[in-house]
DNA sequence: AAATTTTACTTACCATGTTAACTAAAACGT
DNA sequence: ACGTTTTAGTTAACATGGTAAGTAAAATTT
């Protein structure tokens, strides 16, 4: 017997009830219909999220867009090559700070935007009806405290 | 002018409020302290799930760790490629159906559970205190609600 | 102004996420 | 038994996550 009742002492939640991993399964389930939605179009959910910031917030450099988007640096300068090859975006160097790329969604790019966004609306919706309003508010607040 | 205040009837959360955002930021939050604490034992947090399944629940085939590790079983299979390698694990293959590998946690595996367990306790335990026993519980609660 | 440091990316490398196609063995149907 | 379907796992291909190192331009220091 390698162990006795006795021994266990404390142990590490199930992973039923780890955060680390209840929030991985939450995301999943949660990005399935925008994924599936997106498939349509060709893009990724990340590409998604930086075709919306640019819609959004209009051009920026790849610094604002990072943070906005929530992509670390390296996937996003990917990202961006990617979109640009793809012809839905243009950029061009800042000529104040010519380390700076302004990038600026194309036409291509909101066509994507505009047909996907209502479809997106109603997915967001949903979700939030699933849990109703009170408790999907109680739970971005229990979320947003996470980050502090 | 782009767009008219009387245009906009509704639109996607502001990404702050919006939950797969929300959810993926929470999460690296949440990881970055463990993650931490693996680099110096040289595994990756899907690395050190396996183990901890293996540790916890014994021997058993792919298919019943990718459930418990929540892991895709394409993913699965290279990390139990690489495990094998390291010598962490030991696998065989199942008498009764030859199809099936069973695999369980060798010494050197389990020696970096054993090394590592009592941190990952203490962050999650820190975790916990950071949001207080009853938000952490309503949390929990919230993602559960949201897996079905 | 020249040297140093910081900033804004970019590239490289390795691991995982995700979908699709593929293989081999077991289970099923007739 | 034989052909079909299902199951367990692997492989492939492409994209992202994450860390580290590299590059060029701007800001700072001396």
């Amino acid at each position: 017997m390698k162990t006795k009742k006795e021994d266990v002492v404390k142990r590490l939640p199930s992973t039923r009830r780890s955060l680390p991993i209840a929030l991985m399964r939450s995301r999943e389930k949660v990005m399935g219909p925008i994924r599936d939605m997106l498939k349509v179009s060709g893009i990724t959910e990340q590409q998604w999220r930086v075709l919306r910031v640019l819609s959004e917030s209009g051009a920026q450099d790849l610094t604002q867009i990072s943070v906005k988007a929530s992509l670390l640096m390296p996937s996003l300068s990917r990202i961006i090559r990617k979109l640009r090859e793809e012809g839905l975006i243009v950029s061009q160097t800042n000529d104040e700070d010519r380390r700076r790329q302004i990038v600026r969604i194309g036409t291509k790019g909101q066509k994507i935007i505009d047909d996907n966004l209502p479809k997106a609306m109603k997915i967001a919706e949903e979700l939030q009806q699933h849990l109703g309003l009170e408790r999907h508010e109680q739970l971005l607040d229990l979320l947003e405290t996470l980050e502090k």
